[in-house]
DNA sequence: TAGTGGTCTAGACCACATC
DNA sequence: ATGTGGTCTAGACCACTAA
């Protein structure tokens, strides 16, 4: 017979069962319990832990899989989500071809280095005053064609030991690497879109010419906990090729 | 006690109740039985209809909640989603100031004129080859300075009637016209965008210089049904503004 | 006070993956 | 055969809104 579930947690304010559910896998997530490409208990295991009925737990984790950071596959489990595994790549890049085919660049890595951060870069990622970043550019290209120009900022402590070797090392998404290596995951980003022209190196290393407009994309990308761990600035080409967004 | 249900429908194919629900109140949604802005029928009433559980028609519409066709009020009802009321106005457009601040823009109309639709325009809005278009041309203003010139291409047909004396009279979102005066309400849209130079009249009617370069978004955008209802070409002078997107 | 959506439970059964 | 997520039900109670 239902009754009314005794409170999980002491706290005074009011909050759905189901969202403290969330918090506290949220919080294992976090704390590396179970990591990204792993499987989380399954519901019943983790209703018993909880104290909860099933239902509870599902909605939680059907939250926590929209958000995406976890994956249900019917008939194998709940899955941390990972940057390694992703359908075609490219979690985050919304770059497509004019011409309907799919997306496949090479990376070139320009340079990897450590230094104090310009201003805003800091400010961006809510850095002390005395902490260092290490800045990352790097070019993407479509056979011969540079199409993007990537400036990577990310802060030193955490990211402690990236070296240009270790990253050229690497297969697969830089993402999935920063998972497995650091163990940082990005879970969202915000980015701001503009459109500047090609000027100087930034033309040089897109192959275009000075005054060519280019789509400017700033992303700043965030771990769990909304702390923000990666300032990406990218100079797209948009010759032969569109930024795509859904909008619903 | 629980038992297995009746089959709402005798199709030979599988699919979960709920969404054979959705696709039910997708239907009436459609066909105008409940317009923008109205209340459904309560969760109870639909669940006496369809002669299912409270909890299936709760999935259907949660569903339906998210892909934003219905808005759910706590201890008011359920309602068909419209652009009239939109919490900042401004559904589909991504625009904002640098500096943070609100979005508050005035509207000044072009022209407005019915035509054979450009090849590509025709194609993007999947018209046979008689059916003509509506062009609109109208520029968005922060103060006295232009930020966005928009070129709108809608399908003559169903927008029969829209001249630029009735797009003057009209207060609010011009989605919200679409809907109160043709019944046409736009639920999700795709996005292209690209940099280019500012060149012509456009760069006169933005006032800056040629080859400024400007963010190019274009917009295709859709009603229920995913039929193609407007195609709108904007030019966003991002010295002030920029696009925001929130990746997740 | 009545009506609506929101939460929670307990249990049954289905679909899928694996052994 | 077993275990996982996915669907569906029935019913209780909570939170919010409005008359």
């Amino acid at each position: 017979m239902p009754e009314a579930q005794a409170p999980l947690e002491t706290t005074p304010s009011f909050s759905p069962l189901y969202q403290q559910i969330k918090g506290l896998l949220t919080r294992s997530l976090q704390g590396g319990e179970w990591k990204p490409g792993e499987a989380i208990p399954s519901e019943i295991e983790l209703a018993a832990r909880f104290k909860v009925s099933q239902g509870t737990v599902r909605k939680a984790i059907d939250e926590l899989a929209t958000e995406n950071l976890l994956v249900r596959r019917q008939g194998k489990g709940t899955f941390v989500a990972t940057h390694a595994e992703e359908r075609t790549q490219y979690r985050f890049l919304r770059l497509q071809p004019d011409d309907e085919g799919g997306l496949s660049l090479r990376r070139r890595l320009l340079d990897c280095r450590r230094m104090r951060p310009p201003a805003d870069v800091a400010r961006a990622l809510a850095l002390k005053g005395s902490e260092s970043v290490i800045q990352v550019r790097r070019l993407l290209l479509q056979g011969e064609q540079p199409v993007v120009l990537d400036e990577i900022w990310l802060p030193a402590a955490p990211f402690k030991g990236l070296t240009a070797e270790r990253l050229m090392g690497h297969r697969g998404p830089m993402y999935a690497y920063f998972e497995t290596e650091f163990g940082i995951r990005m879970i969202r980003a915000d980015e701001k879109i503009r459109a500047l022209a090609a000027a100087g190196e930034a033309a040089q290393l897109l192959a275009v010419p000075d005054g060519t407009p280019l789509l400017s994309v700033e992303r700043l990308s965030y771990t769990y906990g909304d702390k923000p761990v990666e300032l990406r600035r990218g100079l797209y080409d948009t010759a032969a090729h569109h930024y795509r967004n859904a909008l619903n």
